[in-house]
DNA sequence: CTGAAAGCGCTTACAG
DNA sequence: CTGAAAGCGCTTACAG
């Protein structure tokens, strides 16, 4: 059996509220009567309940993670989300919460998100998903439960995500730079709350405009998901044209591993037929050949500012609506100098 | 304020213990009172206190997992660890537990993993660790909270992994049979509990007798860890060699992706050069060039059993003391028949 | 089949 | 500075 304050208040002769206040540095304990309780606390190898505490104190030092990635369907292996909450667990750590999955269905059980919360009784909720439109997480970002989201935008809650526009503007205009005027581009899944998908065409669009490029239609393809084979069937598609382009942007990398798989099975060879650029700097663009040049979102940062909103949230101060992390571009070997002047293979 | 089992009291008529009774499917309930009951429980929105079921019933439904990863320094992010949590934590949910991390330290708090696993009441506890020796985890294993541990091996409970000799036996073999007669191995590091580079190394030494090839100590590298910096030293080492050998087996990818940068600086092309075969089937071994040829271990079935053994454990049932689960051989491109006498690339 | 009593381990007013 | 009383939301014997 454990020991709880009885234990150490039969010991000590003080009584449980004073042994509760004086382990919990109440100021209204005196010095020595602090000192005594907690050596008594240690030596007897006290750990309080905090189911107990929570039931009195309606504050459970717990967080929910709402984990629920529909499109590469990598679970907690999904390279982004994973590295965020690393992060934000590690962060949230440091305030003295915990992390708690919060499950979709508890054995037989048939629980919402929200009452799955309640259930809990977390303090807040970090909503890492994939699906816009989910209709239980938008259940939760209504309610009461403070919350932080760091993928899909909410209007009811913060949102934290990577820059998005500024960076595809930049890519196309680094493209431009290297002498590519068929510039391609692979959006993600379109739509108001992704963020990712809208933003970087976006980019795309003002990058375009920006260099003096006009849009070309045929040159935009739209990926059903945020997968391989979508990434695939967009270079598929471009190849088809009879001026088909010379660089493609892709707004993450899991579509870019697509045009370099289709790349090989058309023979194509990059970066010298294709420039390839992206975005996300997952684990696997160092490894491939050439190494994918793409726009590095820092996962830790994210993660951090992530956790820092939600502690804001939860205790009752001003949250921003929307926080944008700066990317930072990761130059490798998948973007090449179009015309061959110089013999260089890469530039700056 | 949240629906508690008075309030359906006083709305139905019956007390609080005919409503607790009630919701909680007890057999001793008239059949149209448990319908009333769950009907108006329904309708009010009512969702159970878990942390005050768990003050009495000493029951939480959480699972702890200590996810501890020094080697690679990956957190969340390790890619075998992850998988096998995301299996496991599916397992779990199915027979109604949730996955809660247990954190080393929490705020200014130092609490050892033990202490943390009485704090939130965890009914067992999954261990994700890389450390073979860390004093807490000893603890852990130790003591009356069951556990099961999905990488080191401790005698004080469950362990799961894949089968490690057998298949290392098997990929001598392999390379073997595809004509090579200087193999190396690059093993992981050493120790008792960590299965993965002794019995590997093991298979290795047992692989290279059934084929009759005596072994050559300048052929084997002991790793210090499991990371991509010792698989690249392990590289320059044995090219060094007068003789150096036409094939390795890497105990893990991470090795291996050593093995692939170290043969790029060298200049070395892959497979033409050196066969590579290595243990895991990480996310990257696909990507690379030439795909690498692996042993994959299954991490939904890893985790599945580990969440099955820890649930017996739970339940005190009868346990297996070590499970090893069967790797599958995925061939890529990256081992080479030695002698081109034919023209084939790859063997059956 | 139903309910009054007690208690899980803790903290919060409040009185002294 | 310390403690008696009450209560957080729930369940478990036990009595009827």
């Amino acid at each position: 059996m454990a020991v709880t304050i009885y234990d150490i208040a039969q010991r000590t002769g003080y009584s449980p509220p004073t042994v509760s206040k004086a382990l919990n540095n109440q100021p209204d304990i005196g010095k020595a009567t602090r000192l005594k309780i907690s050596a008594v606390a240690a030596e007897m190898g006290y750990v309080p309940n905090q189911g107990a505490k929570t039931l009195v104190t309606r504050k459970s030092w717990l967080i929910g993670v709402i984990f629920q990635e529909i499109d590469v369907n990598l679970g907690i292996e999904h390279p982004l989300f994973n590295g965020i909450m690393d992060s934000f667990k590690k962060r949230i750590e440091q305030e003295g919460y915990e992390l708690i999955f919060i499950a979709r269905n508890l054995g037989q059980r048939k629980m919402s998100y929200l009452d799955h919360c309640r259930y809990r009784g977390v303090d807040g909720v970090l909503i890492l998903n994939s699906d816009s439109f989910d209709d239980e997480v938008l259940e939760v970002v209504g309610s009461d439960v403070p919350s932080v989201s760091a993928n899909i935008v909410y209007e009811e809650t913060t949102t934290v995500t990577c820059q998005n526009t500024e960076p595809s503007i930049e890519a196309v205009r680094f493209l431009f730079g290297l002498g590519h005027r068929r510039i391609a581009h692979i959006a993600g899944p379109l739509n108001a709350k992704a963020s990712a998908g809208l933003e970087r065409r976006e980019g795309y669009f003002q990058g375009l405009k920006a260099c003096g490029i006009p849009y070309d239609e045929r040159l935009l393809y739209v990926a059903e998901h945020w997968t391989e084979p979508c990434g695939a069937e967009a270079l598929y598609r471009f190849r088809q044209l009879a001026d088909p382009p010379t660089a493609v942007f892709c707004s993450s990398d899991l579509l870019a591993l697509g045009v370099y798989s289709a790349a090989r099975t058309l023979g194509l060879e990059l970066p010298r037929d294709l420039s390839v650029l992206s975005f996300d700097d997952n684990y696997v663009a160092r490894y491939l050949n050439p190494g994918l040049t793409t726009y590095r979102q820092d996962r830790v940062v994210l993660g951090r500012i992530s956790a820092e909103q939600l502690v804001r949230r939860i205790n009752g101060q001003a949250c921003e609506k929307r926080i944008q992390v700066p990317v930072q571009l990761i130059e490798r070997g998948s973007c090449q100098r179009l015309v061959p002047a110089s013999a260089n293979s890469s530039t700056q």
